[in-house]
DNA sequence: GGCGAATCGTGAATCAGATTCAAAAATTAA
DNA sequence: TTAATTTTTGAATCTGATTCACGATTCGCC
């Protein structure tokens, strides 16, 4: 069945071309503005057409976000690559990473943000919603990875939990000031100055909460100044 | 002038019935399916009328989250009373006030995700969006107190943070275990049995990494139980 | 009280844009 | 080559937010 076959690439190569577009639609004028039917005539197609891909905006929304979601992964299994860090390291290497990556692409962040709605999740094809949690597999697999290595060194222990169930505490903490971030101008009518400095001063407190051995020093900020950078020339080389 | 401000009292109260209704019908049929029109005839009202009180959609659905904020606010007061706790066990009182807050409020707590998306809210007025920043004044107080007590007991220490950046801690948690749990099928399809428990095993991680005093074992989860549920009948006993 | 000016409320009309679907085109099968 | 099937098309539909010209109301002043 080589004809059906390529079919099916062909309607992957060209949903590759929908999403590239709306992509590009996004860095454009920002994903509020966002239209189906610009979206199609970019690509030469009819609306319709776009419709036998995507079973609303919201689905193709989430699409999107599935298919930046790639770049995020790479960012994971750059730190699982990186052997040279102890466990603790590579947790907070994550986070590190983490961070970055918002930096690096606000608009897919704002996205992200927007798609995880509830509203928005549930206007999404039960496919695609899939298709999210499961694009977050490999996420898991490297977090709950490491944390599993730290078990069996000794480093960590798990009273109780199961390593997802650890993995899930630092990254509600980055969750967190993540979506506290995203309200603009919280942080400053907080009097908060540097929410990054912040944010890691967290995620080291909540390292320690869980006893992930070696403890941090949380008051010596320029050792954690030092973590981050050696981080981010050592294991994000090529941001 | 009291004829000017029997006017402006006029005008609030026109608007206080607006969000009734407003809530009214998102309580009916969910807020994704509200309509502006609906809710001007609810107060025998024309559309035009409403929109002198909120420049749009996103600006109205603002002004209910703020609305709403008044209840969350009281709870956090009620632990403010709560002089018999220490203030470890206050704070985590704010997390359980939270969590049940959300677990009792569903609709507005899907609500003041949506409205803190940055997409919604950049379309509200920035009148309103400094509303909302004034309207979690309160709550800051109130959190950056207890702080500021465990502080002046030496039951915690500042170690070169603020106390609202203190308290930003404990809060990241909450609302990042808030976030990762709206997105539905995620701690399902993460094998996570019991996001309550876990949730509140965060927040027991994190004090102790602030390094709250008295420290907890984060491993009694009977004891764990109990506080939670002491909380639950001395705090919030009108829920 | 009466008058013009200013403000307010109205809701039909406008506008935007997602979604649909009947017809046309393309492809496949016989 | 023709008929059946699938795919594509894009104009039409539909929903619902937003606007605005108009009439009603109130205000300040004489």
């Amino acid at each position: 069945m080589s004809t059906k076959e390529r079919k099916q690439r062909e309607f992957a190569e060209r949903e590759e071309r929908f999403l590239a577009a709306a992509e590009a639609c996004i860095r454009e004028e920002g994903f509020l503005n966002l239209q189906m039917a610009r979206i199609a005539r970019l690509c030469d197609y009819a609306t319709g057409t776009l419709y036998q891909h995507f079973s609303s905006k919201e689905d193709l929304l989430l699409a999107l976000a599935n298919r930046g979601n790639e770049a995020h992964v790479e960012l994971f299994r750059q730190v699982q690559r990186w052997t040279a860090g102890s466990t603790r390291d590579r947790m907070f290497a994550i986070a590190v990473g983490d961070f970055d990556f918002a930096q690096r692409n606000p608009e897919h962040t704002k996205l992200l943000q927007y798609v995880h709605t509830r509203a928005v999740w549930e206007s999404a094809s039960p496919q695609r919603r899939e298709q999210a949690l499961t694009c977050t597999g490999p996420v898991g697999e490297i977090v709950t990875g490491i944390v599993r290595e730290a078990l069996e060194a000794g480093e960590l222990e798990a009273r109780g939990l199961s390593p997802m169930e650890l993995a899930c505490g630092p990254w509600s903490v980055c969750e967190g000031m993540q979506a506290l971030s995203q309200v603009q101008g919280l942080f400053e009518a907080l009097r908060i100055e540097d929410p990054e400095r912040l944010r890691f001063r967290q995620v080291v407190n909540h390292l320690n909460g869980m006893g992930w051995q070696p403890l941090w020093d949380p008051a010596d900020q320029a050792a954690l100044e030092q973590l981050v950078s050696r981080i981010r020339t050592e294991v994000f080389t090529d941001l």
